[in-house]
DNA sequence: CCGAATCCAATCTGATACTG
DNA sequence: CAGTATCAGATTGGATTCGG
C-alpha cells in the first residue's frame, strides 16, 4: 500500500506528520547546508563563508535542527584551537535524490515558467 | 552536463534561479492544493473546505502564484451562479513526482528521525 | 459563489554585541 | 574558532470586511 499524502481521507490536515517533517528540511539554509556538505563535512565558519548570506544565528539554529533530526552529525575535534566537523549522516545521504529531482525539474522547467509568467502578467495588466 | 546546484562555483547564493522557483511551489498551501488538484479540477469553496485549516486570503494569493507560475489553470465557467475550476496544468502534473519522492522519504525514513531526536533530547538534556 | 483589501498579531530573521 | 543572547525590523498569515 503506497503512502498517502492526505493523511486523511479526503481532507488534507496542517498537521501531516510528513509535512512537519518536510518544514523541518526544506527550508533555505537547510537545503543548502545539504548540498555543501554532500561534497565532504566541513567546520562552521568554513561553511559560514561558502553559504553567501547566511547569518551566525540562522546557521547555528539551521545546524542544530538539522542534527537533531538525524540529518547531519557534528563531531568536536579536540585540536588547538578547537574545531567542530559538520558531515551528512547516512541517512541524510538519502534525503538529497529527492530534492535534487526538485531541483533539476526547477532547471529544466526554467522556462516554461517564465513564458507562463510574461503571459500571465500581460493578461492581468 | 547535470545541473549545478550551486549556482555559483564553490558558493551558494540566495538567490540562485532554482531556489527562487523552489520557494514560488513548496511552501506550506502549494504542495496540498496541488495533491488535492491531481485528483481533478474543483473549485475554489470546495478547496477551501478540503484544506482544513486555509484562509480565504492565504488560499486566494497561492492560487494566483500557482497560476502566475503555470502549475494550475483557473477557468471562469459562465454558469449560475459563476464557477472558476481549477486544475492542475501539463507542467504543473510534471512538478508532482518529485514531490511525492520527499513524501515517500519523509515517510519511510519518519521513525529513523524520531530516534534521532530522541537521542538528540537524551544527549542536551 | 469567488474573491480583493485592510488591519493587526505572531512569527521569523538578521544585525549586533558578547562569551568560552 | 564556535558559538549564545538580545533586540528591532521585515514578513507572514488569520480575521474581518467589502465588492462583483
Amino acid at each position: 500500500m503506497p503512502h498517502d499524502t492526505q493523511c486523511n481521507g479526503s481532507r488534507f490536515l496542517v498537521d501531516c506528520p510528513s509535512r512537519l517533517l518536510f518544514d523541518q528540511v526544506a527550508d533555505k539554509w537547510s537545503m543548502m547546508i545539504m548540498t555543501v556538505l554532500n561534497g565532504g563535512g566541513t567546520r562552521f565558519n568554513d561553511l559560514k563563508r561558502r553559504l553567501e548570506g547566511v547569518s551566525q544565528k540562522s546557521l547555528s539554529v539551521t545546524l542544530k535542527r538539522l542534527e537533531r533530526n538525524g540529518i547531519i552529525s557534528r563531531t568536536v575535534v579536540a585540536t588547538t584551537p578547537p574545531a567542530v566537523l559538520y558531515e551528512m549522516t547516512p541517512l541524510g545521504l538519502t534525503l538529497l535524490p529527492p530534492f535534487q529531482a526538485i531541483y533539476r525539474w526547477a532547471h529544466n522547467n526554467m522556462d516554461a515558467v517564465e513564458a507562463a509568467r510574461v503571459a500571465y502578467d500581460s493578461d492581468h495588466s
